[in-house]
DNA sequence: TAAAATGACTGGTAAAGACCACTTAACATC
DNA sequence: GATGTTAAGTGGTCTTTACCAGTCATTTTA
């Protein structure tokens, strides 16, 4: 047994219960297609009741560790399938699965009025709103990769600094870290555009080359929207990637 | 009321309520940021007990159309958030959300054996598989949209005919209705290409042009891979959408 | 021998009751 | 008047119990 049930732990026990089984799947005691224990056993195993035990299962089900068969059993998913669902992967995530080092430099960093249709998408007024603007280049191994363009809706008692965006990189890193509140939820469009004077430039690449234009409205998990970013990428050295689900 | 539970319905009362309550939300009779009525008030409206109640809220929550909020109540999603987290939209299903009557031509159909490449993602033998290969245009109000090749993975006993593609348009429809697979799970990859003098061609475009290349890799809901499909969409037309969530 | 029924497993749905944790507003206190 | 306190409301967790519905190997039956 690698790990038992803490009735005083805080953290609940369906999720404790969710954790361990999850530690039994990557530590490879159970793999890809094996049953696992059925709900009758774990319940004894780990002497709680069946409704608990479902609802661990529910989790790591909807973590896409597990699928159900009725009749049959509970299975561990391929693991081409575990990983999580889906990953709103910051830039920095994003080139670090690569297996790239992500770099950038700083473009422009401070406080604008926002255009009409930036504010639409955050949701703002444009009138009194103001959000904070910071336009980078972004390297994978210090070669260009993208123009990242970020409007950012903080509250006023939110602030971010340049310095901190230097040291840090990631600024959902950041905005969970000081204020707890982290993205759940986007909407994100691609579509293809050809290289200005000016992007080209910036990017290294001939003026008409074709980029993958990335645009990006995040929410919180209390359904404010916390970011509109439009990411221009180097035709010939990005690759989008996505995992879609549709679970009901 | 807008309607009751029936007890004799073979579809489970959690699932009966979560679409009576989706009706309400739909119908306008609760608005985006409504308190709905507390889940103990739920109980003695629709006659059930709290743990059905809780079910059927779960439900509406990971499809969007409520969040709840400790100590508070649960609310109706902002209007934005809701149709149901990431639609893994077919062809027809997404030009007809663009407000595009979808169409086709079908240019090779046939069964074949895959390239290494097209086995390995949809998880067979090269040597002794043998795929479907439905090669289509695709328009939109009889535009040429995209080029779109795709490879099935059928059963031995499961089979689709030209005639049932030509007059239905969806693949995903049709399997659904005639085995009950449907896919639940995608992996998605978007990157730019030029247009070849074929498929210049066949789209319209100058030789040269930019494309939108669009692979996806389809899993059904008892994690066979079902598709491996490539689009090859005209980068002045089309415009990629998803929504992504990380909601666990 | 082959088909049909059985039974023992699996997960799926449902009820009723209890207590905890968080939020809010009304109340009592200083 | 400002400050704690309390109580009632909310969703969150958990147990116990029951029965339904698929799956599959075994047994019975034709």
């Amino acid at each position: 047994m690698s790990s038992m049930i803490d009735p005083a732990n805080i953290v609940p026990k369906y999720y404790q219960l969710a954790n361990i089984l999850r530690e039994r799947i990557l530590n490879g005691e159970f793999s890809a297609g094996d049953v696992i224990p059925s709900e009758r056993q774990l319940e004894e195993q780990y002497n709680l009741s069946r409704p608990t035990i479902r609802q661990a299962i529910d989790l790591l089900e909807r973590q896409g560790y597990l699928y159900r068969v009725h009749g049959k059993g509970t299975f561990v998913s391929p693991p081409k399938l575990q990983k999580g669902m889906l990953e709103l992967t910051s830039f920095s995530e994003d080139m670090r699965s690569r297996g790239l080092e992500p770099g950038q430099r700083i473009l422009e960093f401070g406080y604008v009025v926002p255009s009409p249709k930036i504010a639409h998408q955050l949701g703002l007024n444009a009138a009194d709103a103001r959000v904070l603007r910071i336009k980078r280049l972004r390297t994978g191994n210090d070669e260009p990769i993208g123009l990242q363009d970020s409007f950012l809706a903080l509250e006023d008692n939110q602030s971010i600094t340049r310095e901190e965006i230097e040291n840090k990189g990631s600024i959902y890193a950041m905005l969970e870290q000081k204020y707890g509140i982290y993205p759940t939820e986007a909407d994100e469009t691609l579509e293809v555009t050809l290289a200005t004077p000016e992007e080209a430039d910036m990017l290294q690449v001939p003026v008409g080359s074709p980029l993958l234009l990335n645009e990006r409205t995040l929410w919180s998990q209390d359904r404010k929207a916390i970011e509109f970013v439009t990411i221009l990428y180097r035709g010939d050295r990005y690759k989008y990637f996505a995992r879609l689900t549709r679970k009901w």
